[in-house]
DNA sequence: TCAAAAGTGTTAGGAATACACCCATGG
DNA sequence: CCATGGGTGTATTCCTAACACTTTTGA
């Protein structure tokens, strides 16, 4: 039995007759977060080198934000979701496929791009650095590896008569081997009787392109409180690798010293020890792990 | 100083001639899921009412998917943003402001709307069900709140050479007083050695339109989560409460029996106890609480 | 020889779990 | 009186923080 809408047309016969409305639409990009993980060469040959988190950003050739730092990102094409929209972007800029891949936040400021009203679907990836060239894209200059440091400046609280306002300062950071860029960044959360929101606003911006510094510190937030909770770091590391450069990792991610002995417990159903050890170390050799497949 | 491109404008003269591409455009829909708890009496003067986690629905009145249920919802305007947007829709749909508001996640499927190009960007919203009317909506017919169950039925782990799949199968009852909705939705994890990815797909769906039985249980998924991790609960309680209240309704989203004593403890700090109590309950009189604007 | 890191064991404190028990009300 | 829920104390288990200590390597 066909059903009727109220035109008393059949759902084929409304598809026949139905058109887009001509009512304005947004372009929507994903915008991305590449994380990864370098080392630094130390001169002490006993010393391990040490580890920097790192994001991709591509100077703009073009107005608006000319010579400004964006993050990768492009356009979404109606035959592919969000999703290998991002992937797609990704394969095109770093050249690595299989990468890992989280949807963060759809960010939609109204102006946040001064051209036309586009929405930024925004996505973090890790990808192991080994797994690309140091330079990515075609263009040299056009594409830098940028070190991130972001920091808690202060945090304030106001308390109203019910609920309250309080505001988290952050420093973000950005510094390649020719540049750096500093953004200062607040997270407001307005507790009311009933509601309760969380806004992020760009206090100061110095090189970022759009509201590319808000994406940035949300996505640092999210792999901070991802590392905590999952194995999702194990996506930063090379196939095998010792539990001191694990460690490294998370303590590069979450700028914050562990300790040795509680940080190995509590990774220790995240990885598999195998029979190979680092050599030539100046100390002891380590042992190699690997990811864990049997957990969770 | 002016910079120019490399069309040799500045940044004014690249705005006045820039058109927006015509390429092709999604629009952009806010989808909403509207938690609240309601009570059902008993016939016991004795007994507590039980407590009962419910979501709006709107009965489709056109095609496509006329006669299905739909998730409320509407397209986002260029003036506004989705937050916007959404409480927009929430107050058009209940006629309630200051709400609780969390972006969850746009969904982006290849012919989600069969009519045209169309993500989700969906929400789910907390309402304690004291601020609204029961009928939601202009015409009673056409909006129901249904009551959420949602249930693992099975999990299956497959271990591949480097990796693995895992499934999570869902089924989702959705209960009016009129009618029952059923879906089977699977969460699988595929698991390789750099990438790690997890994807929503509807196994069967009777009576949910698009593919909002996956946005219902992403949802119901986010808000466990929150649950569990935050105060966010509190957002569906009246302004005073009972601690066994708060109970039920922690117990009801996360469809599991805690311990009292123990609720207590973790609690506390989220609640702060007033000097006033139920009466005429039948029992004891229970000491009544209200948020606590003071902690986190 | 010794700096640097690898690797392990022990203790103390705090949180969650589980259970037990007493209190107060109103029909 | 007593069913029902209100409310609290305590023993046990688990997890983590903090620290101490031993082992191994290569210039």
């Amino acid at each position: 039995m066909e059903l009727l809408d109220r035109d008393g047309l059949t759902e084929r016969q409304f598809m026949e007759q139905y058109k887009a409305g001509d009512y304005e639409r947004p372009s929507v990009a994903t915008d991305m977060v590449i994380f990864t993980v370098t080392q630094t060469e130390t001169d002490n040959y006993r010393k391990l080198p040490e580890k920097e988190l790192r994001i991709l950003l591509i100077r703009r050739g073009g107005h608006p934000f000319l010579g400004k730092w964006a993050l990768p990102g492009g356009f979404t094409r109606s035959s592919e979701t969000v999703d290998q929209s991002a992937a797609r972007e990704l394969s095109e800029e770093t050249g690595v496929e299989d990468v890992y891949l989280e949807q963060l936040q759809t960010f939609t400021d109204v102006g946040r791009d001064p051209r036309t009203w586009v929405m930024s679907c925004s996505y973090m990836a890790l990808i192991d650095s080994s797994r690309f060239k140091i330079q990515a894209g075609d263009d040299a200059d056009d594409a830098a590896w940028f070190k991130v440091s972001y920091r808690l400046l202060r945090e304030h609280k106001e308390l109203l008569e019910e609920g309250y306002v309080k505001t988290w300062t952050y420093e973000l950071k950005l510094s390649s081997e020719e540049e750096e860029l500093t953004a200062v960044i607040n997270r407001t959360v307005t507790a009311k009787p009933t509601a309760k929101s969380t806004v992020y606003a760009i206090e100061s911006n110095d090189g970022l392109a759009f509201d590319h510094a808000k994406i940035i510190a949300y996505a640092v937030e999210r792999l901070r409180k991802q590392t905590n909770d999952t194995d999702i770091a194990l996506h930063l590391m090379p196939p095998l690798f010792t539990l001191t450069e694990l460690q490294q990792v998370y303590e590069v991610i979450l700028d914050k010293e562990l300790l040795k002995a509680a940080f190995r417990r509590k990774v220790a159903e995240l990885v598999t020890e195998t029979d190979n050890y680092t050599e030539n170390a100046g100390h002891r050799p380590s042992r190699l792990f690997r990811r864990n497949w049997a957990e969770m």
